[in-house]
DNA sequence: AATTGGCTTTTATGCAAAAATAAGCCGTCA
DNA sequence: TGACGGCTTATTTTTGCATAAAAGCCAATT
């Protein structure tokens, strides 16, 4: 049985939820569940609940579904179980080669489902997503444009003041107003992240916890324009993200949790104007570091 | 002969190319310079051409290459000799159909298909150019989803407080430049619709212009991440426009036209502040119009 | 001499039918 | 009552082939 690159991104998208969540073995595994949760129907997930079975991450008791049985331990814990998609490969390597200038500024699909050994579909739903991100464009015609210059440097640098204008306009907004169940429950993601042992930190949990953070102060503006704007470069960082996260050293990490942390209290103390004042710096600290 | 979608297109725009640079009869039309000029190959150009001389637009002199022979005149002229390809045609109707709710928020490409009796290559076309304006996105699994509509006025109200973020964050954006070129081009087109009979103002013609000018700020920005916003936000309204235009009456027309010139003329001087001022005044008076 | 027009070759995309896969339903079991 | 498992239906993805677009060449023109 083959499988598909929903069902392998899906399966890894379980094993982090169940990471970062800490789901403590035993735990009953729902489809129906996780089927609203990550917005498919149950088919996907149960063909990614069957792929984890046979890998050993979960237990198949019948009639009862789906058990936790072990979760996959250490960074290459995930690969381990379930290599990245070829659409997340690809998706990777394109970025890279465009980045380094290995693929020129115009492409057409034929000639990179050659370089990457891949199939036209793959090739253009990894486009497709591209788009979805702005990078690249349909020209009229043959090929595919990328966006001018996709020097990362200047890029990450709009990218960043893009985000202050954001997140800057969302505590300013009428109607700005912070959920208290939410506020705290951020607040415990970071602190915990402040207080397990580097090696530990999982990329993908850091970087969710991060951008709950950010994504938190769209969704108290109440504005649902701000909210997809801040999604979209959330899902845009989660790229360079993953190259940079090995280098980012832990006190950084902690660095960053703090700040977030002083900005949640000022919000909680309805001090807004405070907590813009150090969200400004935050976000040019980070722009410092590269990534945050 | 089949005709193709990008030929047609082709066709439609060298006339409309004609017409506004009002090329004389009896000019020499190279292929070679349309090609460079709208980007693609010589060989949909001199398809395009073909078309145009069988419908007596221009004369082919063999040897000598295509002449103009006749200018369509009139609104009606350009679809009369070439009526607007089947990708625009779908492209405008599912835009009007998703206004007025006729079809749902979550669409399939087979339906799609149906409704529109074309292919699905087609309306994947099509759907890949509204996802391009960030009006639809694929979804995992199956279908596309539309973005929200602003079919509400809560929904207005929030686009109108998420372009007020963004344009004044592009005037205060560190390397915010003004192109006087650009400047000059679109205070001569909001002057030029102040000064022509109510009657003519095509309602394509009034968006784009409006469109345009507010672009335009995000642009001197020099953030691409603001210019794709704006962009966003023009085309969700473009919708929205298409049901109100009727209604607007042409003193408001007039008064947006002011402000926006008055816009231009600070930013002009070099005069941010003041610029910004009368930006926010402008957009809070477009919210009470409900529509600008 | 440089550029344009006409023609040909090469390459890439578009299309339609078959195969795979997601969505949705309903009976059954804890 | 709520969730699981099997099943049906609907949608998408794939694949091989037709066709359009791009690129190259050479003669003719200014």
């Amino acid at each position: 049985m083959t499988v598909s690159d929903l069902q392998i991104e899906i399966a890894r998208q379980i094993v982090s939820l169940a990471s970062s969540e800490r789901w403590p073995v035993g735990e009953r595994v729902s489809d129906f569940a996780l089927a609203r949760r990550l917005g498919v129907s149950r088919s996907p997930i149960r063909s990614a609940l069957a792929l984890l079975a046979s890998r050993g991450v979960l237990a198949h008791a019948p009639g009862r579904g789906y058990v936790l049985a072990l979760l996959p331990q250490g960074n290459s814990g995930i690969d381990g179980i379930a290599p990245p998609s070829e659409l997340e490969d690809i998706h990777k390597r394109l970025m890279a080669d465009r980045a380094t200038g290995a693929i020129p500024m115009e492409v057409s699909e034929t000639l990179l489902a050659e370089r990457y050994n891949s199939t036209r579909g793959t090739i253009r739903k990894v486009l497709l997503r591209f788009a979805a991100e702005g990078l690249v464009q349909r020209q009229r015609g043959h090929g595919w444009a990328f966006a001018e210059s996709l020097d990362t440097d200047q890029v990450e640098e709009e990218s960043y003041q893009f985000r202050m204008i954001l997140e800057c306009g969302a505590l300013r907004h009428p109607g700005f107003k912070v959920d208290k169940d939410h506020l705290a429950s951020i607040r415990a993601q970071q602190a915990e992240i402040m207080h397990i042992p580097v090696a530990s930190v999982q990329r993908d949990q850091w970087f969710n916890v991060n951008a709950s953070f950010h994504e938190a102060l769209a969704i108290w503006s109440g504005n649902r324009f701000l909210v997809q704007a801040v999604r979209q470069q959330n899902s845009l960082r989660r790229i360079t993200e993953y190259a940079y996260f090995e280098r980012l050293p832990y006190d950084r990490i902690r660095q960053v949790c703090i700040e977030h942390i002083a900005i949640l209290d000022a919000l909680a103390e309805n001090d807004v104007i405070f907590a813009e004042a150090l969200l400004r710096r935050h976000i040019e600290g980070a722009s410092r570091y590269e990534v945050e």
